[in-house]
DNA sequence: CGAGCCGTTGATAGTCATCAAAATGAGTGG
DNA sequence: CCACTCATTTTGATGACTATCAACGGCTCG
């Protein structure tokens, strides 16, 4: 294998998920792509747009998300290293919400025809790309219910606990992690606003659920830190690991 | 064409999105099948089951939903005639939510490993699975801008638009309409409780957006009541239709 | 005709939004 | 290296929207 293939984690999380035999990685691999270095705040997509490119994350974080009416946003979901961006949209031919980075960060930009060409001629990636669309999903039904049915400090609580675990999952983390969102951006993600989302933190540590400095948050009690976001990580999907017993979040 | 085949309508629909072979279509006819009536409150799945069938429905309605830890219940999608139930479990070994009948009804079940096979012997069938599981997930991100970030006034307006131009999209409806649902399932639907639901309507009612009796509706005003729930059509990724004309919500 | 679900109505309380402004930290340029 | 600017975080006071509790009326169905 090509050692540090951009697109080596992006490709190591499909086959997590549903194993690939080496001809369909090395078809991956043979992508033409291209790199690209990004500021934060730049959009990857925006709503309404046709998409020609399919951009997967290589270091950086970005978010997904939907302004109202009223000029309100919500954000929809958050793409760490390795995600795909533009799954979502393979074979949709008009962008339903924006991308953009949340974090200064690096894409590899593919040509979406590239993609759909090979998921129709092979049909296993096909198959685990639908995968991945599914995952995605099934989180975004669990947002749903986040900011349906939970209140304030759960819907914070449950917002934490998941990304910890997404990062660790991917080997991104290890004890404590740096939150890459302001507190403005939390407060779109959980249907709040960052005054309240303030108050809840704050909460939060008074309580000894959460450790932060500066926006570096540590666990001390993460049993506790789930009850209080009524987490579970089933609906993650995550591969069964060996090696929960290495996790900090298991 | 078998005439009235059970899955016509399901069919249909996959071609409405992406147009298939004969071949595909005479597949998919011809997988062996189990029809089953249901009454209202059924499962179809439960949450952390393995999905074994795949229920095409039929007739009547269903519902996703989810469960807190503290009991309280969210909906998730709504599930209409033509709608594959267990589309969102094919590549999932483990069910993330439920799905209840919300009506009385008529599903037809696949076994999932046949679809699952056909997915991966015809790449044509497989994409159309990945671009409806993509729709149902721009429903998704749109639920979550509803419960995230609108008013209850809002909210509700929006699954009405909603529901109304998904089903008028099938040829079920026409003027008005008789929801499906209870003000509590509407309640669990838009993240509110029945009490304020039912001053939801009356308000909607009383400002001659909306008219009922008993369960059915009609939109007097369907500009207003768009506006009045911020929606708009787009995320529901419609095929265009020449026939916009012939609409009553268009 | 009774039972039970569903819809309706009123009164009260709580969570969270809103408005405003100060404090802190980071990045910039002189 | 320090002053300056701007984004972000923090704090306080007030009010709105929605939840909660309780009870009654109306359908539908067995």
């Amino acid at each position: 294998m090509t050692p540090q293939h951009p697109l080596e984690r992006f490709i190591w999380e499909l086959n997590s998920h549903r194993p690939l035999a080496d001809a369909d990685c090395q078809a991956l691999l043979g992508l033409p792509l291209c790199i690209r270095k990004l500021d934060h705040g730049t959009y990857l997509i925006r709503e309404g747009a046709l998409p020609v490119t399919c951009s997967v994350l290589i270091d950086g974080f970005a978010f997904r998300q939907k302004v109202t009416g009223d000029g309100s946003r919500q954000i929809i979901a958050l793409c760490i290293p390795g995600d795909a961006v533009d799954l979502q949209n393979l074979f949709l031919n008009v962008s339903d919400h924006s991308v953009q980075m949340m974090t200064r960060g690096t894409v590899a930009d593919l040509k979406r025809s590239d993609l759909q060409d090979l998921a129709l001629s092979r049909p296993a990636v096909g198959a685990v790309i639908n995968k991945t669309t599914l995952i995605e999903a099934s989180i975004l039904r669990e947002w749903v219910v986040n900011v349906g049915r939970r209140d304030a400090r759960e819907r914070i609580a449950h917002v934490l606990c998941e990304f910890a675990v997404r990062l660790e999952a991917r080997g991104l983390v290890s004890g404590g992690f740096e939150l890459p969102m302001t507190q403005e951006q939390l407060a779109d993600t959980t249907g709040l606003t960052p005054v309240h989302v303030n108050r809840v933190l704050k909460g939060l540590e008074a309580d000894g659920l959460i450790t932060r400095q500066r926006r570096h948050i540590q666990f001390p009690d993460w049993r506790a830190l789930q009850q209080a976001g009524d987490f579970s990580r089933h609906y993650l999907h995550l591969p069964d690991e060996g090696g929960v017993e290495h996790s900090s979040f298991a």
